[in-house]
DNA sequence: CCCCAAAGCAAGCAGGTGCTTGCATACAAC
DNA sequence: GTTGTATGCAAGCACCTGCTTGCTTTGGGG
């Protein structure tokens, strides 16, 4: 019995720190949203701040499934739906993000939710990359880690800004994704597949 | 005299806001850091929310100065230029992007705060790549609005990031904004100066 | 010298917040 | 049936927070 408590006050405590910042996270309000007595919160996890730490570690772990192949096949197909699955995982969890990032200060233990959740795609991004297209010198490299860079930042800006600043985006909204792979693949010297082109022409996903 | 105690609470409310959020930024706190009383603050604004509303109001206005020439002439200097003082300008109030992104939803009176201080710089590089690649079609013009909001994404993601996960950006980054505008150029056609790259070797501005 | 506006100071109030204590209740195992 | 564990409930404590009140101090202008 103990375990349900647990996790429905973990999931009551992400829900209510998204909403409200850890300040504006309370104790009264967490225990309310989870159906239990506030009592029982203090019994579990001893205090408010090792609750909401507990809780935003889980928030990543089920995160992105998506991963790019090994081996690169349709380039455009395998970046697009990497791009839109990266994407949609970040709106999914946007909320926590802006807060945690602007509460970084006062809280540091919560960087790891920020950091687990964006470093590792940048790699894999790189190295996939690496392989649709080898740098030939350093400089090429280096040109080649900025724009995955370009690219990975796109996705996370679209991800918290865009209900902030809709008109900074590309729109449809869902096609977000496919227009940052174009671009990046532009990049890259291949030109967009006519089988992405009338996929966007008929709106197929 | 009252102008004076008025200016120091503004400037103490949006340093203790940046610091602690809204509900963290108490008038207790805020009178401290400005010197002056606790009660001179409800004299002068009638209730914290007011006060820091006003303060939010201040911290745009003296926002970037830089702006792209109406006719692009040295188009890799000028962009350097342009993207390099967007990043510094908007690095420089990073903590108040974050906290103001973070409390949307509480305080929606601060969404202009964001809004003007990015929608107009996207429409402003548009406007300008769109006379240095001029746009063939309807898909080329919305590609190229894609990268734009690709460069400005990148931007806004060192920007409010880095200090978070340095790993995610391109280093050093005193040269990141020249990198932005290289991968940029790149896809507009047009291959990095000699200049440039001489710049870059010996490390001058 | 007096006046008045701006500011300080001390105190307090009502409500919220993290956390504790003491006790009653349910329910499962032995 | 007894024991033990998990939970609920009521109350409260010490502290914080937005905001108010009543009073004194200060300093420049008539």
């Amino acid at each position: 019995m103990s375990i349900v408590s647990r996790d429905k006050l973990l999931e009551a405590a992400a829900q209510v720190f998204a909403e409200s910042g850890f300040r504006g996270a309370t104790t009264r309000r967490i225990a309310e949203v989870a159906g239990v007595n506030e009592v029982t919160l203090f019994r579990l996890f001893g205090s408010k701040s090792q609750l909401l730490t507990e809780a935003m570690a889980c928030v990543h772990p089920q995160g992105c499934v998506c991963a790019l192949p090994a081996q690169p096949g349709d380039v455009e197909q395998e970046l697009v739906e990497w791009s839109s699955s990266h994407l949609a995982f970040m709106r999914g969890i946007s909320t926590v993000i802006r807060r945690t990032m602007a509460e970084l200060d006062e809280h540091p233990e919560m960087r790891s939710v920020i950091a687990e959740a964006k470093a590792p795609y940048l790699h894999q991004l790189f190295e996939y990359a690496s392989k649709v297209r080898p740098p030939e010198t350093a400089a090429d490299a280096d040109m080649l880690r900025t724009a995955c860079a370009m690219l990975s930042s796109s996705i996370f800006a679209d991800a918290i800004g865009r209900d902030v600043v809709p008109a900074a985006y590309p729109e449809p909204e869902s096609e977000a994704a496919r227009k940052y792979v174009e671009v990046f693949l532009s990049f890259l010297g291949i030109q967009p597949s006519a089988a992405g082109a009338s996929r966007r022409a008929v709106g197929v996903k």
